[in-house]
DNA sequence: GTCTATAACCTGATAGAC
DNA sequence: GTCTATCAGGTTATAGAC
C-alpha cells in the first residue's frame, strides 16, 4: 500500500484502517460509505482515495486484520491431550468471551458478510492459512475420537453446536437486551451466567457415555 | 391500502407484495432497491410508488406478513403436557423445519434486521401480538418446572440454546456448503442429520436429573 | 500528501401526460 | 392505474491545483 514511502508506517493511514475496521465491523459493507471513513479518520473522500483506490481495497485491506484473530492461539489448547475435554473447553470459550467482550458485534460482521461473499470471506481464511490450523485441530479431535477418550460426533455437528451457541447470543443481543433485561441484570452478566450452559452442551456431546 | 378500490384485492398489489416480500427476505432491507422490487414485480419504478409511496411503507407492508410465521401455530404442541417433553419438542423442530424448508433465508433476515433496526423488528412482534402468545407458553414452562416434571433453567437460555441451535446451520449455510459438503451429502440430508442433536441438547436442560 | 471541484451513477421520490 | 420525464440527494471515483 505505501507507494513511494518507506518511513515509519504512515501515521493517516494507520488511522484510516482503524477507522475502517471499526466502521466495516459496526455496519458491514453494504452499509459503511466512504465518507463515514473518511469523516472518522478526519481527512475527506478524495484523500482516503488516494490511499485505497475503491471501497473494495478498502475493504480487504481490513478484512485480514478483524478476521485473524477468530481463531484464538489458545485453541492449541485443545490439542493438549493431557488436560480433561472439560478444562480445555472452558479455556477456548474464555478465549472467544475476551475475544467479544472487546468486539461484541464480530459474530454478526462475520455472519453478515458470509452471506454476502462467502467466497471472499472463506479466500481470506485461506490467505491467513486459518483453514490449515483448523485442519490440524479437527485431526486432532478426530483422534481422541477413535481412542475412546472422547464420544463420536461429526466435526460439523461439533461446530456448529459449539459457535451456534457461543455466537447466538451474541447475533441477538439488542432483541436480547430489548426483551430479557427487564431486572436489574447487564448484558456482560447475562454472558456469563451464560458460559456453563455452552460448556454443559458441548460435554454432553463430547464426553464417552460409558 | 386500497385508495379509491374496493374491487377484488389488486392483482398488481399482490405480485408487488410478494416480490418485495421475496427480495426483502433475501437481501434485507438495506441491499434491496425500490428498482429492484418494481422490475421483479413487472412494473417501473414510478408504478411502485403509486402504490407504496415510501421504501419504508413499502417495508411495513410486508414485513407483518414474513414475521407471522415465526411463531408456528404447532406452539401450543409445548402446552399440551400429557405428552412427553421430547415428543412435544419434536413436534416444534418438525414445525420450524417446515418453515425453514420453504425459507431458508428468513433466520438470517431476522437477525440482520434485529441488528439494523431492533425497535421495528420488536413492534411488529408485538402488533402480531406474538409477545402475549410467547409469555403464554413460557408460563406454562414455568408451571412445569415449578412442578418438578422439567428441570428447572432460566426461560432466556433456554430459546437461547433452542434458536441458536435451530438458526445456527441456516445463518451459516453458504459457508457450510463449501466447507463441510464435500462428500455427495446435500445440505437438506446434513439438516436432517443435525435434528435429533438440537432434541438432544434441549433435553439435557429440560429433562429433571432425578 | 491533502485539498477543491467535478464527473458519472444510482437511489428514493414526485409531477404530469395518457 | 401506468407510463415518461425529471428532481434532489447521496454514492464511488477521478482530475487537477497547491
Amino acid at each position: 500500500m505505501n507507494t513511494t514511502n518507506n518511513s515509519t508506517p504512515n501515521d493517516t493511514e494507520t488511522r484510516i484502517i482503524e477507522a475502517a475496521k471499526a466502521l466495516f465491523i459496526e455496519k458491514g459493507y453494504a452499509e459503511t460509505s466512504m465518507s463515514d471513513i473518511a469523516a472518522r479518520a478526519g481527512i475527506n473522500r478524495p484523500a482516503l482515495h488516494y490511499y485505497f483506490r475503491t471501497k473494495d481495497k478498502m475493504f480487504h485491506a481490513v478484512i485480514g486484520g478483524i478476521l485473524a484473530p477468530i481463531v484464538p492461539h489458545v485453541y492449541e489448547l485443545l490439542m493438549q491431550k493431557e488436560l480433561p475435554i472439560s478444562m480445555r473447553m472452558e479455556g477456548i470459550i474464555d478465549a472467544y468471551y475476551h475475544l467479544f467482550s472487546q468486539n461484541p458485534r464480530l459474530p454478526m460482521f462475520i455472519v453478515r458478510e458470509i452471506n454476502r461473499d462467502t467466497r471472499m470471506l472463506l479466500g481470506t481464511l485461506h490467505e491467513l492459512q486459518l483453514d490449515r490450523k483448523a485442519r490440524v485441530v479437527i485431526a486432532s479431535l478426530e483422534a481422541e475420537m477413535d481412542s475412546g477418550r472422547l464420544n463420536r460426533i461429526p466435526i460439523k455437528f461439533l461446530f456448529m453446536s459449539f459457535y451456534g451457541l457461543l455466537v447466538t447470543p451474541l447475533l441477538m443481543q439488542d432483541a436480547i437486551k430489548e426483551v430479557f433485561l427487564d431486572d436489574g441484570n447487564s448484558f456482560e452478566q447475562l454472558l456469563l451466567q451464560w458460559k456453563p450452559y455452552i460448556l454443559k452442551q458441548i460435554l454432553t456431546l463430547l464426553q464417552p457415555t460409558t
